[in-house]
DNA sequence: GTGGTCTAGACCACA
DNA sequence: GTGGTCTAGACCACC
């Protein structure tokens, strides 16, 4: 009853992430404008107050402008860019190497396992 | 239509693949009785039927035995523990790789940035 | 009807800059736990909402820690501190340069203004 | 008591400040006509009621004058003008005492802060 | 109790 | 139309 394996985190983050990840693979260009508060929280299917969060958050990283009375925008600054995918890439390959290592695996081993890597099996079981 | 961002996995599944992890890196041994579901249930904190289904899943796979009227046990089958780790490495792996694509990165320069990488708590294990 | 004279801070903005100033005047001590949020909320006459968008904010600005289960707590961190007054110093100064200017003084002027000052006269009109 | 935080001043009040500063900084002249009630409103994008207050009450303080069927004029009393603008200094000196004060800083501190103070943008006028 | 998130619905300012 | 703020009321996780 105490929970703790949820855990899933809030969804105006979640949103938030995923329009990162967007930006970063260059599916949203920079400059480009957002869905309006309402519209994307139709098309995601939550409240626009979350939306609207969502945008707050992402503007407080300076991943995204805001303009009263004309929308949310991509900022166009490419710096911003850079330094986003490089946390991200931090945040991969550490994820990767704790994975590893609680598997028992040593850096050598870690890169070796890598370059053995051969993509082919994408079946989940 | 409303729900779609709690997402996290099953509870019961969580639970297994920590048992799974456990025995991986040998914190568990081969052939050691688990927990009963009883017990395990309240270590964890959740409803014994759901550590009901985490142990029929393990046996599912072929990682644990149970025994009527004995308990559950790991599996003594030494080779179970070889593809198990084998397979939990692709996973890692494979998450990691498509990961670090969706960033743009090729695989010469996955493996210079894991190489580059070092971890700011460095003693873990 | 386009409005242009209201321009009042958001409410959850004047709040937040009221407990800075307490802090500032030394009236919240380091370490000292604030109001919850609902009593907060009362205090205030507002949504407990609205409280809770405060303290958020003196959270991202590191003046208050919130302590999950516990409470909002002034930061111990003695440099917050100094550096929150050097910025208001700034903003007061700035402000003071700003009127002055609009009345037509030098900075020379306004220093001897300063000087000459003798406080006596408190009623406004 | 759910209101206590719009506060802003009465805009007529705004708008009369405002003009104040405009003779003080001499960019309206002694004796110069304002422009007609209507006119103001317009320009100001409030309705003429509130010009008219506004009107009314830099009468009241002399600082105007109205002739019937001609207009509204600034005083030619060059006296006004001088007591006006000291007592805006007055006020403006008065404020800022009182704020640095509140942050602890003593009148000698306040004048060297001030002696210290480089606005960022300097080429205002 | 505490703070954190979310919904539903409203009003405002800006363009 | 846009984003920004606010209320009312709810549920959650943590202590």
């Amino acid at each position: 009853m105490t929970e703790e394996y949820a855990a899933s985190k809030p969804i105006y983050i979640q949103i938030a992430d995923r329009i990162i990840r967007e930006i970063v693979r260059r599916e949203l260009n920079l400059g480009e404008k957002l869905p309006s508060v309402r519209e994307m929280a139709i098309q995601s299917g939550v409240n626009p107050n979350t939306i609207q969060r969502t945008y707050s958050e992402l503007e407080r990283k300076g991943i995204v402008e805001t303009r009263r009375g004309q929308g949310t925008f991509v900022t166009e600054d490419e710096e911003v860019l850079i330094v986003l995918n490089e946390r991200m890439q931090q945040e991969v390959v550490g994820q990767f190497v704790r994975n590893m290592k609680e598997l028992g695996l040593s850096k050598t081993q870690m890169i070796e396992s890598l370059r053995n890597y051969r993509e082919s099996q994408d079946g989940e079981e």
